[in-house]
DNA sequence: TGTACATCAGTGAACGCGCGTTCACTGATGTAC
DNA sequence: TGTACATCAGTGAACGCGCGTTCACTGATGTAC
């Protein structure tokens, strides 16, 4: 191997967003790191100022790796792609709970213009701007349906992976987060 | 002050106490704790084998404290009580984000028998019951509904708490809050 | 009621841990003339 | 085309941190006779 890595800040990134895959962003070490790499720690710092801004670029990573596997739900109704949209939050914190705790509290504070960019929540949107245009709701009141549906799927996430729901089978956690989605869902839109 | 501290294993989960509450579950070190009550490091052995244990004591003192603080609403109707309670969970997070953080991702995992003895959950069983009885819940779905709403507040909590709604104002935080709530309320009675 | 002794609840010193980060450095690369 | 030199991307060693936890101990308490 040649003495300069070549890209070492993409190579660091990808060893972060393994680590963080199983341990989440507690597992995400300038010195684990480095060592998948195959460089000293200290040649982090020649791309990234500090641990915090390989953990920024690590849950930017990941989230463009689950836009890409969010894209093109067949729109068989409004109704259906929200469903399918809350589904695959659910899923994707089911099955990936590192990765969703990167990409949720991996960073410090949330920066308020990044948010309208996520994956997640363009589809969100868009799922919403149908059913407006489709009369079932009120345009006055698509913003506050937005954050009830998120506040919902988030939740019950949260539940499953930390809270009480923890010990439950994964089928019946699913089935209840449908339930828990569809209830969001009829409330937002009468 | 005497050689024998006289109830140092409540001294110690009283520090522990203030220290969560800004700081939340990692402020809670047996160093500091220890260092509060003016005794060395090595005294809490005495009383808890570990810092979990120390931790596991410190979230069943809040969640007592909390139960304290939600005694009786006055019960108006079983809807607005259900109301009351969500926003009194998400004011909970809100005001004592410490505390929150403890009571729900302080222990390693949750005990699932511990569930149905959480104030809350007993609050929030009680208002269902009595959606139940007025005939304006399934009885089938009673659980599920549980499950939908607690979702909801607890999501909007983390939305407000380390996700996209921190910037917003706590007067809009609470509004929209209420707005999920009743959305989830809603969506669950019908 | 006094005394011997077990037990209990503290002390003080020390360990190892892995981390983030800084220091002074050196080998490789690329550019100006 | 060759050479001088700036710059860039690494190295190796070390620091300090605060923590949880263990060791061997000692002073205070309470109980049996």
């Amino acid at each position: 191997m040649a003495y300069h890595h070549g890209d070492l800040a993409t190579a660091l990134v990808e060893a972060a967003v393994e680590l963080s895959r199983d341990g989440g962003p507690d597992a995400v070490t300038i010195r684990e790191a480095t060592r998948r790499a195959g460089v000293s720690p200290n040649a982090a710092y020649r791309h990234f100022p500090n641990r915090a801004a390989l953990l920024d670029a690590t849950a930017a990573a990941i989230q463009q790796g689950l836009a890409a596997s969010m894209t093109d739900p067949p729109a068989a109704s409004p109704r259906e792609d929200l469903r399918r949209i809350g589904r695959a939050y659910v899923d994707f914190a089911l099955e990936e709970p590192g990765w969703f705790a990167v990409v949720f509290f991996g960073a410090r504070r949330p920066d308020p213009a990044a948010v309208g960019e996520a994956p997640a929540f363009l589809a969100l949107t868009a799922a919403l701007d149908a059913l407006v245009a489709e009369g079932a709701l009120d345009p006055a009141r698509q913003d506050d349906a937005a954050w009830a549906c998120w506040a919902t799927v988030h939740g019950f996430a949260e539940l499953c992976l930390h809270g009480p729901l923890a010990h439950v089978p994964r089928a019946e956690q699913r089935r209840r987060g449908d339930v828990a989605i569809r209830a969001v869902i009829a409330g937002v839109t009468r």
